[in-house]
RNA sequence: GCGGUGGUAGCUCAGCUGGAUAGAGCAUCGGUUUUCUAAACCGAUGGUCGCGAGUUCGAGUCUCGCCCACCGCGCCA
């Protein structure tokens, strides 16, 4: 598979210590399930006296919850290389594990020698009443980055330049990156890398100075840097004198003329203004804007060090400075351009310098960027050239991944467009996403008062556009349709919006709170198949957070919230929660307490707002 | 030409890195409410996992070959 995938860290001393300490049985449960049974299945094989139990790995997954609620599938995998019986194997295994896990979990030897774990529901329970706040579990999932910073470069949209439909996903997958770094332990450091350097600037500034419209300037800055450098670009065409005085205005710009120099920071700060309205609908806000001039001063040091090693990193190639890597069956021959033979330097330059800045004046132990999928060439060859340069210098090297994503289209499967042909604007399919769902609301809920029905088309419209790119895959295009992501029935903003307000609207008639621990104190055992199963769906959270994590794809947690949601109307449609007997009422309150726990910081993590009511 | 990403039910998509009888939603058909939001729930129909070989206890998943779509491949980012 292509797409890059981080590798298993290794755990730091200080990690496996708190992993020792945080292991134990029904009691006091700990956080991560199958985390627990992959440790007690390898001390059970150790315990077996299983030849070479050092090389049995207990691989647990989630099962089908018909099959239990997570599976060891690593028995098969080992009795087959040493030419054992499997089931025999896993017999020799189960009969070993520790008394906690037998305390636990009821298990049994299937198939071919799967062992499958069920929960009971003592120990469903259990952890339940561990997990009872955002700040428990998010303490429960911070072992997987703690100690570690990660700079994440999203978004990253040009200067001067509205944002549009293809600035939208990776500001959405990149901030969700973010939100779930941070969550599981790690300091995130979000880098917007702006474009904000280049030969359009010699156009902009040419259009600017004979054709800037104050008052235009004043109302719609972006709009008006647009067309100036529209009327720019169509007066300065190949070969003209006017083009050599739009390259005039650039060479005046990087030499440091303050005239332009003035007027480019102009064009910055309201393009940053512009991109903040934005941002501020997305629920984005950026530690740094680092753009691509920020790195000017810092290529030299980039051509130097690439030059200086034995052999050369770089070198000379049709006047420009390259790199080529031989070991590579394509790169060996297609170069990575790191200064272009009029000595200027380029996107890979800045790249580069941006890799070191990062690790250096960071100090980054991983380096996400999300753009999409056309420049994974460039990515790969990036890292490569990182990878071989911070060795020959003795730089600590980072994790480097770069998160790629599909294209935007409409339902014809073409770029997505206006009718006229023109990109859609990011601010104009955000309002109509509000617009749309304002409609919705209106004939749904008509008696709510405007303004509430006005915040609730806000949180379910802008929901809606995040959540329809991180419901999918990533790595697939991406079909825009405005039915199906406002739609009420399956894997939507709306319909796990929904479910969140269900469950608000229980606690109101309740009169109670989801946060009052005297739902846990009062509740008796499990006992509905509604019920098990709904608590059985709740313990897997964190698995599906690391799912999402490990592979930076936020779409696993997205689809464990929607089978939560689906698992909670069950629930709810099977069991009716405020019954007269009050250890009935207080277990299912408990239930719908952690589900709508779930489900919020779930969302939240998306990047996506929640509601009381809808 | 080389490479990347896709190809799974009529449509839109999952499929946890090789595991159990391939799953959801939409659409179609049928059912459920004197009950906490029916914006919901339950059930049925629907599959040559692009095609063909191979690897092995086991392949949608790995290997090889082919077909289709989108994209990238020297001075844009």
């Amino acid at each position: 598979m292509p797409s890059p995938r981080p590798a298993r860290r290794k755990p730091t001393p200080r990690l496996r210590a708190a992993r020792r300490i945080r292991f134990s049985g029904a009691m006091h449960a700990s956080f991560h399930l199958a985390a627990d049974l992959d440790r007690a299945l390898r001390a059970a094989a150790a315990a077996a006296g299983l030849a070479d139990a050092a090389a049995f790995a207990p691989e647990v997954r989630v099962a089908d919850p018909k099959h239990g609620d997570f599976q060891a599938n690593g028995t098969l995998g080992y009795a087959k290389a040493r030419k054992l019986n499997p089931r025999a194997v896993a017999d020799q295994i189960a009969n070993a594990l520790p008394a906690e896990v037998r305390a636990a979990f009821d298990h049994v030897i299937a198939g071919p020698g799967f062992i499958n774990f069920t929960l009971k529901p003592a120990a469903l329970l259990a952890w339940l009443n561990s997990f009872a706040t955002a700040d428990r579990l998010r303490s429960g999932a911070s072992a997987a980055h703690a100690g570690q910073t990660w700079v994440v470069d999203y978004s990253s949209p040009n200067t001067a330049k509205q944002m549009h439909v293809g600035h939208l996903r990776s500001a959405v997958i990149g901030e969700a990156i973010c939100r779930l770094l941070a969550f599981t332990g790690a300091r995130v450091i979000r880098d917007n890398h702006l474009g904000d350097w280049g030969t359009q600037f010699g156009k902009l500034i040419y259009g600017y100075k004979r054709w800037a419209d104050q008052a235009a300037l004043a109302t719609d800055a972006i709009e008006e840097l647009e067309r100036l450098y529209k009327l720019g670009n169509a007066a300065t065409p190949d070969g003209s004198p006017e083009l050599e005085e739009a390259r005039r205005e650039l060479v005046a710009l990087q030499n440091g003329d303050a005239a332009n120099v003035a007027l480019w920071q102009k064009f910055s700060e309201v393009s940053l203004a512009a991109f903040q309205q934005i941002y501020d609908r997305l629920g984005i806000r950026f530690d740094h804007n680092l753009g691509e001039s920020f790195y000017n001063d810092k290529v030299e040091r980039i051509y130097r060090e690439l030059t200086e090693t034995t052999p050369p990193l770089a070198q000379i190639s049709e006047g420009a400075l390259v790199v080529f890597h031989p070991e590579h069956p394509r790169f060996k021959t297609q170069p990575f351009l790191v200064r272009k033979a009029d000595g200027a330097s380029n996107y890979a330059s800045t790249d580069l310098a941006t890799a070191l800045y990062r690790t250096e004046h960071f100090k980054a132990d991983g380096i996400v960027v999300v753009t999409d999928f056309r420049q994974a060439d460039h990515f790969e060859q990036l890292f490569l050239t990182v990878r071989k340069w911070f060795a020959a210098k003795s730089y600590r090297l980072p994790e480097l991944h770069h998160v790629t994503f599909g294209a935007v289209t409409g339902e014809d499967g073409k770029a997505l467009k206006t009718r006229s042909g023109d990109v859609i604007k990011l601010k104009a399919l955000l309002d109509e996403a509000e617009d749309r769902a304002f409609a919705i609301v209106s004939e749904k809920n008509p008696d709510l008062p405007e303004p509430e029905r006005r915040e609730i088309a806000r949180t379910v419209g802008i929901g809606a556009v995040q959540y329809a790119d991180l419901s999918q895959n990533r790595s697939s295009n991406y079909i825009f349709s405005w039915d199906k992501m406002l739609a009420l029935d399956g894997n939507t903003a709306p319909y796990l919006l929904y479910a969140v307000a269900r469950i608000h609207s229980i606690f109101r008639k309740a009169a109670a709170s989801p946060h009052d621990p005297a739902h846990a104190a009062a509740a008796s055992g499990l006992e509905t198949a509604a019920e098990i199963l709904l608590a059985r769906k709740l313990v897997k959270f964190p698995d599906a957070l690391r799912l999402a994590t490990d592979t930076l794809r936020p779409h696993f947690l997205g689809l464990y919230l929607f089978e939560l949601a689906g698992d909670y109307s069950s629930f709810n449609n099977a069991d009716k929660v405020l019954v007269d007997e009050p250890a009935v009422r207080a277990r299912r309150l408990l239930l719908c307490a952690r589900t709508l726990l779930t489900l919020e910081t779930g969302l939240h993590l998306l990047g996506l707002r929640t509601l009381t009511r809808m």
